[in-house]
DNA sequence: TCTTACCTTTACGTTAACGTCAACTTGCAT
DNA sequence: ATGCAAGTTGACGTTAACGTAAAGGTAAGA
């Protein structure tokens, strides 16, 4: 549990319930480079952290190459000063799309309670009328 | 401008900065259903709508099987209990991915923050540097 | 020793979302 | 009438992100 503990491949698959298949594809992409011992791979939590950054990429539609992006603009060390200034303006256009990404959130939520409140209303539409008649719904597919 | 303005399949590919090709496959896919006068697509200011959730849909890595769901939750007309029943459950299901989403995407920007400070640190410090020393930058590239 | 459970690489298959190209029609300006 | 721009369908090509199958190595338990 702690920061030194190591993983297998099959352990870190089943604990983000992804195949492991897809945590090698990650590797081959550039995105994971684990420890090996001979041929085993060997996960730290480094890398666990890793997987989980790319998951959330994912979740929020970023191309395996976007999150490899990231990783970049984060692991840079060794940066003139004409690469930080393209690195700034990167993230300003992350931001920028990101907060898009908001917003379009934010309206579908908005648009998501509507629909519920309709689907509500013709709900206790129908059953008003189920009490009233007596009937069986017409519309039971 | 008005709601009864009409547009062809090449203006709205212009105004929205897609491909005709996009817009016809999405139309093959079941998420547009233009009005036709002969073979000629002839798109209405609904039709804009429509394509404006398709792309927002993207923005949010959406495919285009999961916006035509929403469509398709939309445009429920003739629903029995039990299907509103399950577009409520569906409506669940998508707010909570999309407070996930919304998460992700704070965390994200919080991120590029400390990120961008990391860079402005690096560059004034090289800047400072550049200064004392009057010499030129090694790390040029 | 044999099986069982994992692990490895290599390689080909698959799906979504288009791009690209061919072959054609239609409306309009010259 | 001719040509050109814009529209149409149909078919095949392409890329990303894996799935799947083959063929084999390794370590532990019965």
């Amino acid at each position: 549990m702690n920061a030194s503990t190591i993983y297998s491949i099959g352990e870190i698959a089943r604990e983000f319930d992804i195949t492991t298949r897809s945590i090698r594809f990650y590797e081959d992409q550039g995105l994971l480079s684990p420890k090996r011992q001979g041929q085993t791979r060997l996960y730290t939590n480094k890398d666990r952290v890793r997987l989980k950054l790319i998951l959330r990429g994912k979740r929020l539609g970023f191309s395996l190459a976007e999150t490899k992006n990231l990783f970049d603009l984060y692991d840079m060390e060794n940066s003139s000063a004409r690469q930080l200034h393209t690195v700034l303006a990167l993230i300003d256009d992350k931001r920028m799309s990101l907060k898009q990404q908001l917003e379009d959130i934010k309206v579908l939520l908005v648009e998501l309670t509507n629909l519920e409140d309709r689907c509500r209303d013709e709900l206790s539409e129908i059953e008003a009328n189920q009490k009233v008649t007596g009937s069986v719904a017409p519309n039971q597919e």
